[in-house]
DNA sequence: TGTACATCAGTGAACGCGCGTTCACTGATGTAC
DNA sequence: TGTACATCAGTGAACGCGCGTTCACTGATGTAC
C-alpha cells in the first residue's frame, strides 16, 4: 500500500525523467554534447527551464545520465545479440552478431555514439558510475575470444620481431582475463582482442565521422568484411 | 620593388593571421571545436573581437583554416617521417616511422586531433578545400603498402568465408590505387590497408579519448605493438 | 622628392540572442493523526 | 473518513554572462602623379 501510493507520484516522476532524457538524446543528434542546451531540452518537453532542475541538479548530471544510458543500451544490445546465438560453439556467429549490434546501435544513435565514443566533452569529467556500463559490450567481445581459446582455437601467433614485456604493456587487461578465464589466455590473444575491439569502433567512428567517404562505397558491407577478417585473426573460424 | 612594398603590410598581415590561428589552436585544446569562441581568441591575441573579421570573414572560416592547417601539418609530418628513412626497401621502418608520426602529432596536438578525427562539429560542413590536405597522410600509408606489393611481399590472404564483391564494396579506394600503382594491388591488399589505417587512428582515438584507461597501462608501447602486428598482417616484414 | 588620395587594420559601441542557475511563489498530491 | 500539515512539481521573473556579427570611426600605411 505504502509502495503503491509512493509510486503514484513516483511513477509520473520516472516518466517525465525519461521524457527529458529522450528529448536530450534527440538534441544530441543535432548539437554535440558540449553544446547541449538545458533550456532547449526543457522547451522540447514543454516545461520551463527551471523545472528541469527538479529532475537533474545540473547540466553535467544530465550528461552523466545520458552517458550511462547510452553505455547501458549499447552494452545490453551486444549482450542480447550474443545470447541470441543458440549454438554457443559457433564463435564466428556470436562474434558477428555482437559486432553488428555495435554498428547497428551506433548508426541508429549517432548522437549517443558521439557522446560515448567521440571526442570528450571539454570541462566535463565522467564520474565513476559510468565505468561499469562502459565495459559491458567490451566484456562480451572478450568472452567470445576467451571461449574460443578454451576451445583450443588459436589466434595469430606473436610476430617474429615482438619484444618481451607485452604482458606489462597491457597491464589491467591481462589482470582482467586472468582473474576470469581458465586456462589463462596468453598476452598475444589479449593483444589481438584489444586490436580487434579498437578496429570495430575505429571502423564505426570512421564511418560516422565521414572518413570513409571517398574510400569505401558500401559502409555496411565494408563493416562485414572487417568483422570477418578480425574473426579470422582471432582464430574464431 | 612593388613586391617588397606590398609585402611590408602584407607580411604583418600574414604574421597576425598566423598568430590568430595559433591562439585558436591553443583554445581548441581546452574547448572543443563547437565551442571555439572568436571573442576568446581575439582576447588572447590582444585585439578587439571585431578586428578578427579583417582576417577571417566568420567563425566557420576560422574553423576551416584550422582544419586545413591541421590536416596539412599531420600530412607533412607523415610524409617527412617516411622520407627520412633512407633505405627505401625497409618497408617496416617506413611503416613504423609513418605511424609514429601520426601518434606523435596527435598526442602533441590533441585539440587539432579532435577537430580532424573526433566527432564532427554540429552545423559545420567542411568545404571541398579540406579534402586534399585530409588525404596526404593516408596516401603515404597506401604508398608504403603498394611499394611492398610491387616488391612481391604479400599481405594476409583473403579469409575462407570471404564473399565476392569486395572490389565493389571498396569502390573509390580501388580506383585510387588502380590509377596509381602498377601492378595493381588486389582488393584484399587494399582492404587490409584500410583496416590498418583505421586501426592506427582507432588506437590513437581510443588513447586520447580515454577508452584505453583500465585496459592498457603503457599507451606508447601499446601503439608500437599494434603497429608491428599491422605491418605483419600487411606483409611488410 | 613631395603631395593628395586610397587602402587597410584596428577601435569601441551596439544589436539581439541564448545560456545555466537561483529564488520566491502557487497549487496539487501525499501523509499522519 | 476527514482534516491539518508536509512534500513536491512546475512557474515566471531575474541574475550575470558570453557569444557572433555589424557599423561608423580614426589613424596609419601604401600608391600615383
Amino acid at each position: 500500500m505504502e509502495q503503491t501510493s509512493r509510486t503514484a507520484r513516483h511513477r509520473t516522476r520516472e516518466e517525465i525523467t525519461e521524457e527529458i532524457l529522450r528529448a536530450a538524446r534527440k538534441r544530441l543528434t543535432e548539437a554535440g554534447p558540449g553544446e547541449l542546451s538545458l533550456r532547449a531540452v526543457a522547451r522540447d518537453v514543454g516545461m520551463v527551464s527551471s523545472a528541469v532542475y527538479r529532475y537533474f541538479p545540473s547540466r553535467d548530471d544530465l550528461l552523466t545520465s545520458l552517458l550511462i544510458l547510452a553505455y547501458d543500451e549499447i552494452g545490453a544490445a551486444v549482450e542480447d545479440a550474443d545470447h541470441a546465438v543458440s549454438d554457443r560453439a559457433d564463435l564466428l556467429a556470436r562474434w558477428t552478431a555482437a559486432c553488428h549490434a555495435i554498428r547497428d546501435w551506433a548508426v541508429t544513435h549517432p548522437g549517443d555514439y558521439a557522446l560515448t565514443y567521440g571526442s570528450p566533452v571539454a570541462g566535463y569529467i565522467a564520474p565513476r558510475d559510468t565505468v561499469g556500463p562502459a565495459t559491458r559490450g567490451t566484456v562480451v567481445l572478450v568472452t567470445i575470444v576467451t571461449d574460443a581459446y578454451r576451445d583450443g582455437r588459436r589466434a595469430r601467433p606473436a610476430p617474429p620481431g615482438a619484444r618481451a614485456g607485452l604482458e606489462k604493456t597491457l597491464g589491467d587487461a591481462m589482470r582482467f582475463v586472468q582473474a576470469r578465464d581458465l586456462p589463462h589466455p596468453p598476452p598475444e590473444v589479449v593483444a589481438r582482442t584489444i586490436m580487434a575491439w579498437t578496429s570495430i569502433f575505429g571502423t564505426v567512428s570512421f564511418e560516422l565521422f565521414g572518413h570513409l567517404e571517398g574510400s569505401v562505397s558500401d559502409k555496411a558491407d565494408w563493416f562485414d568484411e572487417v568483422v570477418l577478417r578480425l574473426a579470422v585473426d582471432l582464430g574464431l573460424t
